[in-house]
DNA sequence: TAGCATTGTGGGGAGAAGTGGGGAATTAGG
DNA sequence: CCTAATTCCCCACTTCTCCCCACAATGCTA
């Protein structure tokens, strides 16, 4: 489980950390893939993003439709891991899709990690709150 | 499994360079076909390919039908091997038929790899996230 | 308060990978 | 049988990736 939120700087090797007990939930291997429908990288445990891709790709109703979505899920996806002090290198195709500069937002969000530029992420999280306290509101 | 998304030059004889992580999986040897129903080329594993042909012959339901498809498949798929440094030539129907100039687009799908030129991949890409973004909304 | 451990940040350097091109071998066509 | 074109193996150069080390800042401990 992920939480909470952090804020990284781009190295000129195009790297970042991770938190500390990020890492360590994902020892085994991590997979990259854009966020659906939002502009951030999804970072994904081996695990989860299995489970995930199985689920979307029941969905497929034609041969069609299967293709398109592969492509989609699996053409976006990058499997990293850590090197030397628990960097992770973001893939250039990635990082101009979530429009990364210099810095990030990394976000724990419970069964996924979203690394957003800084940019995308303001608005994001205003938006984000004034729903949730909306939600909440309606008695929880 | 194959994985994320690459770009490559294509060098003045016809011939691209595949991600090393792919150069493993296919090293048994590897099959370049038309993309069925998109402007692509996709390419198989030995494997792979022996397992969707077979798939395909069972779906003829007459001999007429499986003689063309035989020739629709066959007829427009070639063999092909790394050769020096992990480069494969790109025959050059199928380079025509995916509309490929000097630059191409390897993409990771699952259970195969596919070859797009530039243009024709910006366009499917965009509309196949679309469409996986909404399967995400009707419930994952 | 002093010292140690953890973590973020920067950078050097070896090796891998992308790119370009020469030349021998094979094939096709006249 | 000879010539021309294509294929494929090899070499060379450049770029990038990844492993390593170093330093600064922070927080915890004694």
């Amino acid at each position: 489980m992920f939480f909470g939120e952090y804020s990284y700087k781009v190295d000129e090797k195009g790297r970042i950390p991770l938190p500390p007990n990020f890492r360590a939930q994902l020892k085994d291997g991590l997979v990259l893939a854009k966020g659906m429908g939002e502009k951030c990288i999804a970072v994904y445990s081996i695990a989860e993003w299995r489970r995930l891709s199985e689920k979307l790709a029941e969905k497929a109703l034609t041969p069609a439709n299967l293709r398109r979505l592969n492509r989609a899920i699996f053409g976006t996806a990058f499997s990293a891991s850590f090197q030397g002090q628990g960097r992770i290198k973001l893939p250039d195709p990635l990082r101009t899709y979530a429009g990364i500069g210099d810095t990030v937002i990394v976000v724990g969000a419970n069964n996924r990690v979203e690394i957003w530029s800084e940019d995308g992420w303001k608005p994001e999280i205003t938006s984000a709150e004034e729903q949730a306290s909306q939600i909440i509101e309606s008695g929880v």
